[in-house]
DNA sequence: CTATTATTTCGATTATACTAGAAATATCTA
DNA sequence: TAGATATTTCTAGTATAATCGAAATAATAG
């Protein structure tokens, strides 16, 4: 995953009514659940949870079925775990040489 | 980790410069390295950088000890978990009872 | 056909974030 | 003391995001 695109999705997730948003969804498993629900659940208005919900898709974390006026979402899984994965991949891997690490001085950073 | 902070975390982490910052101290590892050193390997300039190490140091992420004009900086590992962790915690468990989850009218959520 | 429900689009308000130059402060060195 | 380096504060321009009511669109039920 790419720097710009974990940030990206990061940032999308990083708004409190999407979080909200994206747990319910994970909450609702595989299966789905329909926009209305979501909007009734959490009780945000119609025209602002669309608006999240297309910031969702737009960095691949909602996956949408419609059926007929009916729109089922659900969250993908595999998304939500390449972005955690770029936070704690690096993080078993210190790979500055001690060298640079001990540094005082900037010159050579 | 209540979900307004990890929102208010993420979103942090969700600009493209502070990511970059953080993967640069992750890298580091807890020995930590100098502002001066993230300014100029990844040439960001200085008041942009402080900018962005307040706000990482606000939702706890970095932690910073100062030695003379000197500020050394480090990621907190175990802020960096929780994170994640809020986000796969609840992917493995769905809790939705099965009902809620197959009805296709609103109504009952 | 009319009313109802689900979803989207439009438009406007309001707020907040990103960026970075210039100047200020602090420490050290010659 | 003068000059270099490290960091911060101030300030301001620019851009982008969050919110949501009202109206539009689409499908369906009665």
């Amino acid at each position: 995953m790419k720097l710009e695109d974990a940030a990206e999705t990061l940032a999308q997730l990083g708004n409190p009514t999407r979080l909200e948003v994206v747990r319910y969804l994970v909450k609702a498993g595989p299966s789905g659940v329909l926009v209305c629900s979501i909007q009734k659940q959490l009780k945000i208005p119609a025209s602002t949870l669309t608006h999240h919900l297309k910031h969702l898709k737009g960095v691949g974390l909602l996956m949408q079925k419609r059926e007929k006026t009916n729109l089922w979402c659900s969250i993908n899984f595999d998304r939500l775990h390449e972005v955690s994965d770029f936070l704690l991949e690096e993080c078993c891997s210190f790979s500055l040489r001690e060298s640079d690490n001990t540094k005082t001085e900037c010159d050579a950073a």
